[in-house]
DNA sequence: AGACGTCGGTCGATATCGTCCAGCATGGCG
DNA sequence: CGCCATGCTGGACGATATCGACCGACGTCT
């Protein structure tokens, strides 16, 4: 489905989204209109879902990152499911297998801010927090191989 | 620290990365030499940490997407943290309070693949693995407000 | 085997874009 | 009030993207 230029690709683009075509082309050895094509069809085929910047949390006040188990009461599944999607400090939410139905990251300036956006779902669903301390990992694509 | 230009000009980018200045300037009402002078800055103060490609984890073939936390039993915890890091498969990794040490997110092609790398981990730490069945929410930056 | 269609590639010309520079407007401050 | 620092614009020029024409490898059909 890939070759190997696709994945030398993805690759670099991964490290560095906005190289010129002209750079991508040299870094895998084509022509850039070769690479022009290439990224076409990687998006077309829904490989490349989408170009993208990576910003530092930080930078827009948001000292503290959660990573919250989520299990809505039952009957309130979709309740709850509905409320997390419309709270924007819930940056990433995973259905999963298990008791805990969700699993989803919040980004929150304060304790206080965490406090506040869990007691909104306090009465639905159960919620088990835990604070993230640091990152051994953060966010890499799995291997292209 | 951010302006409204500079949030605005984040929320194109976070939609399109490789969008050209010219373009860029278009929809933030600037020219291109400033667009260019402010994303330099941008990235020079640690804001953008890179541009860089949303790939489909199912286009490079992984199938399955687990969320493992991970209890390293007494005196491991150096051993399994580094065997998390040098395991591609675990593509997120938070170090978070409670009695998870660690929460990863793992991709895989298959069950077999994710009980291989699980078995390695089996005797210096507990696990409690979580399959992912589906992404209400599929990572998105905090609100850029 | 040979003719042919398709796919993916290069090359060169032209259009578009990025970058550099000079000059201007604005706001803070002595 | 005058000065400086900052950030923007517009234009010129070099760099880059895109388009069309052409080429070669490969698989298929006769």
């Amino acid at each position: 489905m890939l070759d190997d230029i696709d994945r030398r690709l993805l690759a670099v683009l991964v490290e560095d989204a906005r190289l010129s075509l002209k750079e991508l082309a040299a870094r895998v050895g084509l022509s850039s209109p070769s690479v022009s094509e290439r990224l076409r069809r990687l998006e077309e085929r829904g490989v490349v879902r989408a170009y993208t910047v990576d910003i530092a949390p930080q930078a827009l006040g948001y000292q503290l990152q959660a990573i919250v188990r989520i299990r809505p009461m039952p009957g309130k599944l979709h309740v709850v499911q509905q409320l997390i999607e419309e709270t924007e400090a819930f940056c990433e939410c995973d259905k999963v297998t298990g008791d805990d139905c969700f699993i989803a990251r919040l980004f929150v300036r304060s304790i206080e801010e965490l406090d506040r956006i869990l007691d909104r779902i306090a009465d639905k669903a159960e919620t088990s927090t835990a604070i993230v301390k640091s990152q051994p990992i953060r966010r890499r694509p799995p291997p292209l191989a």
